[in-house]
DNA sequence: TCCCATTTATCAGAGGGCTGATATATTAGT
DNA sequence: ACTAATATATCAGCCCTCTGATAAATGGGA
C-alpha cells in the first residue's frame, strides 16, 4: 500500500466533473475564464483586471480608488496597484477631486480609451463563448445564482 | 457634464446583478467564495491554494509537481511555488521517484495531514453555504455547466 | 470647539498566478 | 546509436491579491 495508482481525471471526469465540490468546480470554471480572457486580451497589451478597471472607470464616469475597489470586488490595495499600473501605462490619471482634498479622482487619458476600444472585442469573444455554453432555459437561473453566490458569501463578510 | 453621477451599484443591483456579463458574474462569484475560504483557513495556518494542494495530494496519493498543477488547473511553476511553500512549512515532502530520476514525488508529512485535518472543517462549512445557495432542482444542471465551461473554454486552449 | 469614528490613499511584505527561459531526463523516430 | 520531440523541474521577472500599518481628510457629537 505505498500509494494509489489510480489514474488521474482530466477536467469533466471523476471529482473533477459534476461530483466534485462545488467550489473546486467554481474555481476551475473561473480558471478557464480567466485564462482564456488573459490569452485574449494579451495582443492587445492589457491583463484581465486592468481591462476591468478601464471599462468600469468608462462605465460609471470618474471613479475614486476606494470606489473601484467596490465594485471590481478588490481591495483598496489591490485597486491601488492596478490603477498605479495604468497611470504609469499613460492609460489613467489621478486628480485631487475639487471638493475632497484627500479623494483621487480617476480619470480615462485617449490612450486609455483607444487601449479600451482595442481590447473590448477580445473580451466580447470570450464572453460569447460563455454564453455558448450555456442553454437558454438556464441562463436566468444561472445568473440568479452567480450573483446570489456573491452576495450571500459576500456582504455577511463585510464584517472586517 | 463633468461625469456621471449615477449612484454605484452594489452586488446584486444594476449591472453587478442579473444584466451583468457573464464573465464579470463568474468573477464576482468566484471572487466571494475565494475570499469566503481564505478568510475561514486563516485560523488553520494555510491559504487556499495550498488547502488544495494538499488535499489533491491526499487524494491521488503522491503526485508529481507536473500533475498537481494538472489536476489544480494552474502552471507547474505556480505549482511549485505552493509546493515549496509547503515543504519549507514540513507539510510535504520531494522525494526522486525510483524509476524516473527527474520526477520529484510529493508526499504528505505528518504535519500536512495534521495541518490538512485541521482545515477541512473550516473548508467544508464555506462548501455548505456555497451549497445552500443553490436550489435542489439546480444543483444538477449548474454541476454540468460549470464543468462544461472548463472543459470547453479550458481544453481547446492546451494548444499552447 | 475638540475629539473621534469613518473614509481614503498608500507603503511594506507575503503568497499566488502568469510568461519566458534553462537544464535535465525520458521516449520516439530514424 | 543518434537525434528529435516530449516531459519535468526550476530560475527570473512581472502583475494581482491579500493582510497589516500609517497618514491625512471628513464629518458627527459631546
Amino acid at each position: 500500500m505505498s500509494g494509489k495508482t489510480a489514474k488521474l481525471p482530466r477536467a469533466g471526469e471523476g471529482k473533477r466533473g459534476v461530483d466534485g465540490h462545488l467550489a473546486y468546480l467554481l474555481r476551475q470554471a473561473h480558471a478557464a475564464v480567466r485564462q482564456a480572457l488573459e490569452k485574449a486580451l494579451a495582443p492587445a497589451g492589457i491583463t484581465h483586471p486592468q481591462f476591468v478597471a478601464l471599462t468600469l472607470v468608462r462605465a460609471y464616469g470618474s471613479l475614486s480608488g476606494a470606489e473601484l475597489a467596490r465594485l471590481a470586488v478588490i481591495t483598496p490595495q489591490t485597486a491601488n496597484t492596478i490603477t498605479s499600473n495604468l497611470v504609469r501605462m499613460g492609460a489613467l490619471t489621478r486628480s485631487p477631486d475639487p471638493s475632497h482634498g484627500k479623494v483621487l479622482r480617476l480619470a480615462l487619458t485617449e490612450t486609455g480609451r483607444s487601449l479600451l476600444a482595442r481590447a473590448r472585442p477580445h473580451a466580447e469573444a470570450v464572453e460569447r463563448d460563455l454564453a455558448a455554453t450555456l442553454p437558454a432555459e438556464l441562463e436566468g437561473p444561472m445568473r440568479q445564482w452567480l450573483v446570489r453566490v456573491a452576495t450571500d458569501l459576500g456582504d455577511p463578510s463585510r464584517e472586517r
